[in-house]
RNA sequence: GCUGGAUUAGCUCAGUUGGCUAGAGCACUCCCAUGGUAAGGGAGAGGUCUCGGGUUCGAAUCCCGAAUCCAGCUCCA
């Protein structure tokens, strides 16, 4: 592949940056340093030296001097012996451990114009120091990563860049990245009183307020009618279950999220991770037929999950979280027919919620780990081919990750695109051939024998949480007329004289169905314009003696002017209509 | 969980090298003003300075531990 002039550079600035922190700690070791998407970064192993963030802006000085010296990059090849004792002699252990991996002979090293600085490394690089931007990067802050990846390993520091080809770029990145800071749902969350975390509750389990709570049912039970009409049965099931369920499932030695049993009269009970085992008791609770499938169970159920605490991070990843889940139990020569509905209901789905650029990714099994995972192998084979074919015929760009499946089946996630061009990881489809014998679920085919079921388990909005986050983010809290939790504010001039107006056209909105409510505190117009447009309020209708007389309101739509007088049962066939058709009144 | 950082009123933040009754703006309450499309004026109330230890004549400030949050890492919907 191509490298582009931006990554020689970000590449190039990471060993700059490795040169300038060994002049400034000299026993430091080096791990790896790549570049990245917006810039690069290193790991660095600083042993006892004192180090902390406040040094970056040494660093990032030192590394200007280096560049301004306008050395060149060599690439120099030496047999893999000599390479290794040339390792020994800088003390690169880091870097004698990654020789294991690399079968390279000779091997490349990368070394600065005047011999000060060598690294192991395939480049490519800059030709010369004088082709790196002097202001156009910015070492932005330190984190700790483990050495390979791995949490087993020791953890280095890693030093963050960003690097872009003019100072212009690096700016105008900072600048997006501000503004993106703000329509963080953990800020507008509060802020617009969606939900609220409270320390005695405990971490990870979020509280949804007033407003919070209608968007919450709003996509609810948009979301269930949808799947109704997909054939979807809804049920309920406990929030616990005795462990046995899960032992039976093999959840309980496999998933290492489980919350911790508890004991009650003897026997031990846990919280429920995941709701398949409580709806499989669904499907065995009858005898059933090949005439009777599809048979989809579907529930919108919290479910419990004891995620680390550095994990855990707003709504988009919790303790408790409620997926939309459903279980398709379904005839395996269904299976290509069922994938395909599925992904018709969420596109259906998601473009409602405004999201049309899709990406899926396949978590395939390690083939060469095959102990890891229940099942025939030919089972994952056939089953990972059969999604590759329908999203092949789906024209649906794909990835396939080996080594991601789950323990009992491929899946599919779908990433969905937000209006930032940032992808999420929401729905997944996870093929599931392994339950079926855990728990012992058949069918009678026509033949009148008993055949094994197959199982889809299918989240179209992943969870509430996480996609009430996502929403949150995308619309940066000023939502869509049907989902904004208040959709018009009524704000009479006076209160006082024009309050019973204001009441009496808000009820006849209220009669429509419409969250509207009157904004009649003892402030001046101006001000309570302001709050309602902070609250990022829709519609916001003013009225006084002339609405009163004729009628009418002044409408005023969030972030736009006054919009002149509609009479109010225009008001109101515009809202239905709008609210209706799911339309965005900021996109033109 | 790991590495690093943060924590002062409901919110956003000030608080000099440890020193008297800890400040501001917004929000809240009351009073005045009764307003026409993004902040009218005044007064008042509100804080065990996250929690627990320690150092000191004296701690919001220094040290140790914990909780929560943030950025990564690892893991995931």
């Amino acid at each position: 592949m191509e490298v582009t002039q931006i990554e020689k550079i970000r590449h190039s600035l990471s060993h700059i940056m490795a040169q300038a922190v060994l002049r400034l700690f000299p026993d430091t070791k080096l791990g790896i340093g790549p570049a990245i998407d917006n810039g690069f970064y290193y790991d660095f192993d600083f042993g006892d030296q004192d180090f902390s963030e406040q040094k970056l802006r040494k660093i990032e000085k030192e590394m200007k001097k280096i560049i301004k010296r306008n050395l060149a990059f060599t690439q120099e090849m030496i047999p893999r012996e000599g390479a290794i004792e040339r390792l020994k002699t800088l003390k690169a252990e880091y870097k004698l451990e990654l020789l294991d991996g690399i079968e390279d002979d000779p091997l490349s090293f990368f070394i600065t114009g005047d011999g000060e600085f060598t690294d192991l490394c395939r480049g490519p690089h800059v030709q010369r120091t004088s082709e790196i931007p002097i202001d156009g990067f910015r070492l932005i802050k330190t984190s700790g990563a483990y050495w390979r990846g791995d949490e087993k390993n020791k953890m280095l520091t890693r030093i963050y860049g960003y690097a872009f080809e003019t100072k212009e770029e690096l700016e105008t990145y900072i600048y997006n990245m501000e503004e993106a800071a703000k329509r963080d749902h953990r800020k507008l969350g509060p802020e617009l009183g969606l939900f609220m975390f409270s320390e005695i509750v405990g971490p990870g389990l979020p509280i949804f307020l007033p407003q919070g709570n209608i968007l919450r049912e709003t996509i609810e039970d948009y979301i269930k009618e949808k799947k109704k009409e997909y054939g979807h049965q809804f049920v309920t099931t406990p929030h616990m279950a005795k462990s046995d369920l899960y032992i039976k499932s093999k959840h309980w030695q496999k998933y290492d999220a489980m919350i911790p049993p508890i004991n009650i009269d003897g026997d031990e009970y846990t919280l429920k991770p995941m709701n398949c085992p409580h709806h499989f008791q669904v499907y065995l609770n009858e005898k059933r037929s090949y005439r009777d499938l599809p048979l989809i169970i579907a529930e919108n159920a919290v479910v419990y999950r004891f995620e680390k605490s550095g994990e855990l991070g707003g709504l988009l990843r919790v303790r408790g979280l409620t997926q939309d889940d459903s279980h398709w139990f379904i005839r395996p020569d269904q299976i290509g027919e069922q994938v395909n509905v599925a992904l018709e209901l969420m596109s259906e789905i998601y473009n409602d919620f405004g999201m049309t650029d899709f990406r899926a990714e396949i978590s395939a099994a390690d083939r060469d780990n095959m102990d890891n995972y229940l099942g025939d192998p030919a089972m994952w084979d056939e089953a990972e081919s059969k999604i590759e074919g329908i999203l092949k015929t789906k024209e649906i760009e794909y990835k396939v990750n080996p080594g991601e499946a789950a323990f009992y089946g491929p899946k599919i996630d779908l990433q969905a695109k937000d209006t930032l061009g940032r992808e999420w990881q929401l729905m997944t489809i996870q093929l599931d051939f392994n339950q079926p014998d855990n728990f012992d679920m058949t069918f009678t085919n026509s033949e009148g024998e008993d055949e094994k079921v197959v199982v889809l388990h299918i989240a179209i909005l992943g969870s509430f949480e996480r996609f009430m986050a996502i929403m949150i983010e995308n619309y940066a809290g000023a939502f869509p007329l049907w989902l904004a939790p208040t959709q018009v504010k009524i704000l009479p001039i006076s209160g006082e004289k024009h309050g019973e107006y204001a009441h009496e056209v808000a009820q006849r909105l209220k009669e429509q169905g419409i969250r509207v409510e009157v904004g009649d505190k003892n402030e001046r117009i101006q001000k309570r314009i302001r709050q309602a447009e902070l609250a990022k309020v829709p519609y916001i209708a003013v009225v006084g003696d002339k609405e009163a007389e004729t009628n009418t309101v002044a409408v005023r739509i969030h972030s736009k002017q006054d919009q002149g007088l509609q009479t109010v049962d225009e008001f109101i066939n515009n809202l239905n209509e709008e609210i209706n058709s799911k339309t965005y009144y900021l996109n033109d």
